[in-house]
DNA sequence: AGGTTTACCAAACAAGTGTTTGGTTGATAG
DNA sequence: CTATCAACCAAACACTTGTTTGGTAAACCT
C-alpha cells in the first residue's frame, strides 16, 4: 500500500524550480520553439533527456513556465493595487507593476508577450485562458475609469495592453526605466 | 563573349512573385522559422530544393518578402496621407493605412509584426533599418501634432506604433473593423 | 542488509530542417 | 539541327528536433 513521502530532510526535487526558472528565461529570449529541450538542460547541466523524468512533454514544461509567469505578474500586479487609491493611479500603478514584470530580464513573466498561435490548439486554449484571466483585472480597472461616454472601453483596454506588451520590441537597458514608460503611457491616454 | 539576356516575349521568372506571395502569407501566419522551405514550395507545387534557383538562401528570401513588405505598407501610407490636411486627420488616416496593410490576409505587410530578435545578426540589422526606414514617417507625423509641451513624443510614437502592430494578436475577422480600431486609437490620445 | 525510490546518464529513435548536387525537360537562339 | 539556358526534379547531405529506452549510482525506508 503506497504511503504519501514523507519527506525527510533534503532532496526534494530540488532541480525542477532551477529547470522552470532556466526555461522561462531562455523561452522569454528565443520563444517556445526556437528553444530546445537541449538548450535547456544544458543551461542547468544536465542532458535533454533527464528533464523527461520532471517533465512529461515540452508542451507541459511550457505550461508550467507560462502558468508561473502569470501567477507572478498577476501577483506583482496585485500587490500594486494594493497601495493605490483612485481609478487613474490605480490603472497606472498596475501599469507599472505590468511593465517591470515584463521586462525584468530572467523572470517567468516574460513569456507572456510570446506568440500562442503556432502551438497546438488544446496547449493554446489552455494559455489563452490563463492570461485572459489575468488580463480580467485590466478590464475591471478600466471600468472604473471617468472615460468619455463614447469610448469603447474594450477597445481602450487592449490598446493599452498592446502598447504596454509590445515593449520588449524596442526597450533597452540604459534607456527610460519602466516605471517612466507606463507613466508616460498613463499620462497621453487621460 | 556574354550578352544580356535580350528577354524576348514571355517566360520572365514568372513564378518568383508567386514564391514571395505565398512565403509572405506563411511567414505572417507561421513566423518565419516555423514556416519551412518545404512548406512553401509544397504550396506553390515544387520541391524545396527548387526555390534554390530562385533565392539563394532562406534568409535572403525573408529578406525579400521583409523589404517587398515595408514597400507596401509604406505606399499603402503615403497614399493614404496625400488625401489627409491637418495633423490629427494626418496621423489617423497613416494608422488606418498601417492597420489595414497589417491586417489583411495575404499581404506581404503582415511580417512586419514578425519577431526579428532570433535571426542571426547581419539579417536582423538588415530588416530593422528597413522597419526603421518606414516608421521614420510615424515620427514626422508626431512632430506635427500640437501635444503638451511636457510629452516624450518619441515615447509617445512608440506607444501607438506598439498599441497598433499587437492587434494582429486579438483581432479577429468580423469584429471591430481595422479603420474602426485605428480611429478609436487615435481618439483616445487626443 | 535488502529493497525501493529518486534523479540522472548514455544512446538511440524517427522525423524534420536548410542546403547541395547532378540530371532532365522544354523552350529559345544561331 | 544543334547548343544553350531557364526552371525544375529527385535524391541525398549533415544536422537538429522532441522523445524513448535501459541502465545506474546514491539516497532513503524498514
Amino acid at each position: 500500500m503506497p504511503r504519501q513521502p514523507l519527506r525527510t530532510v533534503e532532496r526534494p526535487d530540488n532541480r525542477k524550480p532551477e529547470l522552470l526558472a532556466v526555461a522561462a528565461r531562455l523561452f522569454a529570449r528565443g520563444g517556445f520553439e526556437a528553444t530546445s529541450m537541449r538548450d535547456i538542460a544544458g543551461e542547468v547541466g544536465m542532458l535533454a533527456g533527464s528533464m523527461y523524468y520532471h517533465f512529461p512533454s515540452k508542451n507541459e514544461l511550457i505550461a508550467a513556465v507560462y502558468q508561473s509567469g502569470v501567477a507572478q505578474i498577476g501577483a506583482a500586479v496585485d500587490a500594486a493595487l494594493e497601495m493605490a487609491r483612485g481609478p487613474w493611479p490605480r490603472l497606472e500603478a498596475a501599469c507599472v507593476a505590468h511593465l517591470e514584470a515584463l521586462l525584468s530580464d530572467s523572470a517567468h513573466a516574460a513569456v507572456m508577450t510570446a506568440d500562442l498561435s503556432r502551438l497546438d490548439g488544446a496547449l493554446r486554449r489552455r494559455l489563452v485562458a490563463l492570461r485572459d484571466g489575468y488580463e480580467r483585472r485590466f478590464a475591471g480597472l478600466v471600468a472604473a475609469l471617468p472615460l468619455p461616454a463614447e469610448t469603447d472601453r474594450s477597445l481602450w483596454r487592449l490598446h493599452l495592453l498592446g502598447a504596454l506588451n509590445w515593449t520588449p520590441t524596442w526597450y533597452r537597458l540604459g534607456g527610460k526605466s519602466p516605471t517612466a514608460i507606463a507613466h508616460a503611457l498613463v499620462a497621453s491616454l487621460r
